[in-house]
DNA sequence: CTATATATATCGCTCATCGGCATATGCTGA
DNA sequence: TCAGCATATGCCGATGAGCGATATATATAG
């Protein structure tokens, strides 16, 4: 599971959205540094759906504009619960040994 | 940057160690989910390299077996420092969102 | 004498991501 | 009026990280 995946889930979690919307969203959780790119954006659709862990909520015509809108399904939500303690885990162990007192590395404590 | 990679830093963070000690420290870390393979450990460690995110700390003749022992460069803390961030901020965005009542998603609350 | 642990390294494949492109409509301002 | 931007979906080829397999070599255990 990749960060763009992480993300797309994660901007599904609160609320059903469609395919532009994400986008922006993952904008915004990210603070701007991801601008996710429609390639990306609807290969992962494509692949998470096909692994049940999204589904398509309902497809619309707003103002002769197609618009597909996507829902987090119950195996997505897991999904994201497990990453998430996963990842948690992982930044916990990286914090603990950044924190280690190294034995004179190249005289940092002279 | 994607998880070998993360653990790899991680595991160079509090003590500077050769190849086949950081695929062992890598499976501690990880509650042996984790088994480095040598094709992602060594191609890893290059990139690493040429990013100077790591250095050659020595190289060795152990009972006649060579050994190439890795130590983290001070880039590549500041980077395993900023990917903890990163990832700690994407956590608890993830957090925050799964703990949002949806309002009645095909009756999840009746 | 064979298997296992230690130890490094290369090669080719796959798959997610990325950038670019195509398509289409509605709105706004010059 | 028409150019450009926002909205909106989707495909395609390139890139690059990671993976499995394989090769090489020594020491030790059975």
């Amino acid at each position: 599971m990749q960060e763009p995946t992480l993300l797309l889930l994660t901007a599904l979690a609160d609320a059903p959205r469609h395919g532009y919307a994400l986008i922006e969203e993952i904008a915004t959780i990210s603070q701007d540094r991801v601008r996710m790119r429609t390639g990306t954006l609807y290969s992962a659709l494509d692949r998470l759906l096909q692994q049940g862990r999204i589904r398509i909520e309902r497809d619309e015509v707003i103002d002769g504009r197609a618009r597909r809108t996507y829902a987090l399904a119950d195996a997505g939500r897991a999904t994201l619960a497990a990453e998430a303690d996963r990842l948690r885990a992982m930044v916990a162990e990286a914090d603990r040994r950044l924190s280690v007192i190294r034995p004179m590395t190249r005289g940092a404590l002279a």
